[in-house]
DNA sequence: AACTGAGCCAACCGCCGAGAC
DNA sequence: AGTCTCGGCGGTTGGCTCAGT
């Protein structure tokens, strides 16, 4: 059989640690260091779970990390990361002397994700909204031609990071000053426009929320939504769809596959052991992510992204969609839809 | 002063791979 | 070979703080 339980859970105290518990923590590492946490709890005299302790201590007394607060550099690092790794947590951290992972979590999910969107960044798959809106109509089968929504973009005002920290923001907001005078969009307008697609994104955008918050499994799209090819699209007018970018072939991808692009972004992030890393789970992942369509629960949460690629392919393939999964039903509404009332197809919603 | 909602973050939950038994 | 725990990880949540009303 297997080992004995590390504790009984049911007798252990849980919640916010005492002064006098971390002190207990200290000293044991102290005198002992670091080994089994299972012996931890006894051998300090602590009523905790060795995992609990384990966790107090590489969150918050490891003597090598970090009180203050993250510095922009630091700030700029995370994202430059999150794009590359997506939410790998751990990952970052240790690219980041000082910070836990929780660290960066945290600094994430309150600070830098709201500050991307505020700039009109999707934090997921770090692109404009536009560009995620243009791709996402590409996945549905809509043409984003004269569409105004598409080519609505924030103030550059608004933002508060260094500019070279987005990668191809300067493009974009001259793609965008184009298209807004080509399309003769009136500032009110834009603002207005802004608005409804940030609640668009936000309604609308659903796949990459349940990525977002996908555990490990979900990484793999992350960091494919964040390759390089992506960008490509970025020198295109926004007024066009990205006739060159191919989902299917976007999420069936390896998206550690080398190019020159993929190199330069590695050698920027100094993260060439970061890809070896990711390389060796990424197998894992690779298998966890299949694509055949099957939405997967976890933590509460869908892997659509999943259940897109199976659905892409099959439509790149030119079957129908009579599958009978969540995205088969959607799309076959929405070809009823479409059928029954062919003047939407050229209509700009106002929800 | 009391209430409320948003922001923040420490800690917990649940999953996974590796390895002990 | 099968069962179980450990250690690690990412996602989520409970509770505290603080600004606004």
């Amino acid at each position: 059989m297997g080992r004995p339980p590390c504790c009984d859970k049911s007798n252990v105290k849980r919640g916010l640690w005492t002064a006098e518990e971390d002190a207990k923590i200290l000293a044991f590492v102290s005198n002992h260091g670091i080994g089994n946490w299972t012996l931890v709890p006894k051998k300090a005299g602590l009523n905790r779970c060795g995992k609990s302790c384990r966790l107090r201590w590489t969150n918050y007394l490891r003597p090598d990390l970090k009180q203050d607060s993250f510095t922009p550099q630091e700030e700029e690092h995370i994202i430059n990361l999150h794009e590359a790794v997506g939410s790998r947590w751990s990952l970052i951290a240790k690219k980041l002397p000082g910070r836990t992972d929780n660290d960066v979590k945290n600094f994430w999910n309150t600070k830098l994700r709201k500050k991307l969107v505020k700039m009109g960044i999707d934090p997921v798959t770090h692109k404009p909204f536009s560009q995620v809106l243009s791709d996402y109509g590409n996945i549905s089968g809509f043409s984003n031609t004269g569409s105004s929504l598409i080519t609505t973009q924030p103030s550059p005002a608004c933002t508060g990071l260094p500019s070279t920290t987005i990668k191809g923001m300067p493009i974009i907001e001259k793609a965008q000053e184009n298209s807004i005078l080509d399309n003769n969009i009136h500032t009110w307008e834009y603002q207005a426009h802004f608005q409804v697609i940030n609640q668009e994104i936000v309604q609308a955008h659903f796949f990459n929320e349940a990525t977002s918050s996908c555990s490990s499994s979900s990484s793999n799209n992350l960091t494919q939504l964040s390759s390089p090819q992506s960008y490509s699209c970025l020198y295109q007018t926004q007024t066009t769809p990205c006739s060159s970018f191919n989902w299917s072939e976007f999420l069936l991808n390896d998206p550690f596959i080398s190019t020159e692009l993929q190199q330069q972004e590695e050698h920027d992030l100094q993260g060439v052991s970061m890809q070896n890393e990711i390389q060796m789970t990424n197998k894992t992942n690779a298998n966890e992510c299949n694509m055949n369509g099957v939405a997967r629960k976890d933590s509460g949460a869908l892997y659509y992204g999943a259940s897109f690629g199976g659905q892409i392919n099959k439509q790149s393939e030119g079957t129908s969609s009579s599958g009978g999964s969540f995205v088969d039903a959607i799309l076959d509404r929405d070809s009823e839809i479409r059928a029954a009332f062919p003047e939407l197809l050229d209509e700009v919603f106002d929800y």
